[in-house]
DNA sequence: CAATTTTCATTTGTCAGACAATTAAATGTA
DNA sequence: TACATTTAATTGTCTGACAAATGAAAATTG
């Protein structure tokens, strides 16, 4: 592990990166305990202030994790996959609110994963998923419920689905799309209406993957993927044409 | 923004929260300057190199930039796709790796996100991506090629497929699913007849996406997929009779 | 006056040294 | 042996300082 001192700006980010590096490549195993703070900035040959601004950067990403005490000190994170989900929706929500994605494009994307769950899910879902997607549409038939409410049901049915695959790598991967969806779901108002019609889609996927009905699922999402576009349009429709009677 | 002093420890990592919400909610926009060091020190009642640990913090997730100089300063980063993929890609390995993902289940979630973007690509894809598949799948061809670069080729050669979908969402989803496979792929010995099979098939997914032919590529992705699966559980079975050999 | 150079203030990057808080092991004690 | 105490190691935080970069303002020059 080595840094270029003649570069002299962003030792920090050299040293996580050298340290990362060892990471990537099993030189440094989960559980290993990387060399105190002192020893670290001596063999760098950088101050500690230096070395611990390296290591909060890998602690930011989950990389290691830090103790105190006689026996402390830093250590190679085991990640886990319900570890890595939070980053993974803070930075997709960020990745489109930061870059103008349409509706559209955040939906097509949201369904064209989704249906790719259909099949797996289909075949696996457990009586705990499907437990907890007809809660869900449960709760969005209930009358009082606020839209931020409303969608904040909607996305734990849509993960329950996701889940259901059985595939953590699929789970954590669309995590993300389902989750980051939620900041535009949100511009929608769900009028009574159109909750209805949202809950009546989501009890036929439950019942799809009750009955092991792939195709049925797929179908049915496909349905919601067009039906959810349309409420959004329309609410894009009426603010246009709001501002041009202004 | 506010923290609680009354928890002492990992200050920084509380006021790396509090910047990180601010933007979340959009109290804080892209480009905009947070205050420095000195005054955030100031302001969180806290010293300037915690405050500098948490600004590293949120570094590490590409959410703020710094800039030396007069006019410098931490500024809100506009987090753009490309710089969230190098993230996806690191997050997405280690989870494989330290987790004992097995072949199967990757290669699963690799396949069945990737025949989620066929219809897409079939009906949008480009000349630019027809182009560099069928570069990948030529170089793939070449009898020299190490076994390593031919894993790398067929990375490159998924992810112009997947990039073919055209959709920015999914890629970036994809990209983590795609590139983290390679270390798996890589225990794999790539035998001539196997990559013949391999080239054959990559190259009927280019033919159906120039047709425009949703179901042949989505069919070939399914044909790969096993075939890929077979491939590894040789090299598992072989590895198992050597172990019991012994 | 305009263009160029110089100076300067601001800000991040780095360093050195110090002390507090935590923690497990070593030590002492009944 | 069981329990309390001490000790050493380590991270967390603070203070104060200087270096380096950088844009803006001031001075200089044609």
């Amino acid at each position: 592990m080595k840094i270029d001192p003649k570069s002299p700006a962003d030792l920090s980010a050299q040293i996580a990166k050298a340290i990362r590096d060892a990471i990537m490549s099993g030189d440094l195993l989960v559980d290993e305990r990387l060399p105190s703070e002192a020893e670290l900035a001596d063999q760098f040959n950088v101050s500690r202030p230096t070395v611990r601004e390296a290591l909060k950067r890998l602690g930011a990403q989950s990389l290691i994790r830090t103790q105190r005490g006689a026996t402390g000190g830093a250590f190679v994170n085991r990640l886990r996959f319900e570890d890595a989900y939070g980053q993974q929706i803070t930075t997709s929500t960020l990745l489109l609110s930061m870059n103008d994605v349409s509706f559209a494009v955040a939906c097509e994307a949201r369904y064209a994963l989704e249906r790719a769950c259909a099949p797996l899910a289909a075949a696996r879902r457990s009586a705990d998923h499907l437990a907890t997607m007809r809660a869900e549409a449960h709760r969005q038939s209930q009358p009082g419920l606020t839209d931020e409410a409303f969608c904040a049901s909607d996305v734990a049915f849509h993960r329950a689905l996701v889940d259901a695959a059985g595939n953590p790598v699929i789970s954590y991967q669309l995590a993300g799309a389902v989750e980051a969806m939620q900041p535009l779901m949100n511009m929608i108002t769900f009028t009574a209406r159109s909750r209805e019609r949202i809950v009546q889609l989501h009890s036929r996927i439950a019942d799809g993957l009750e009955n092991h009905d792939a195709e049925a699922v797929d179908i049915t999402l496909a349905e919601l993927a067009s039906y959810t576009n349309e409420l959004a349009q329309a609410v894009i429709d009426a603010r246009a044409a709001a501002r041009d009677a202004q």
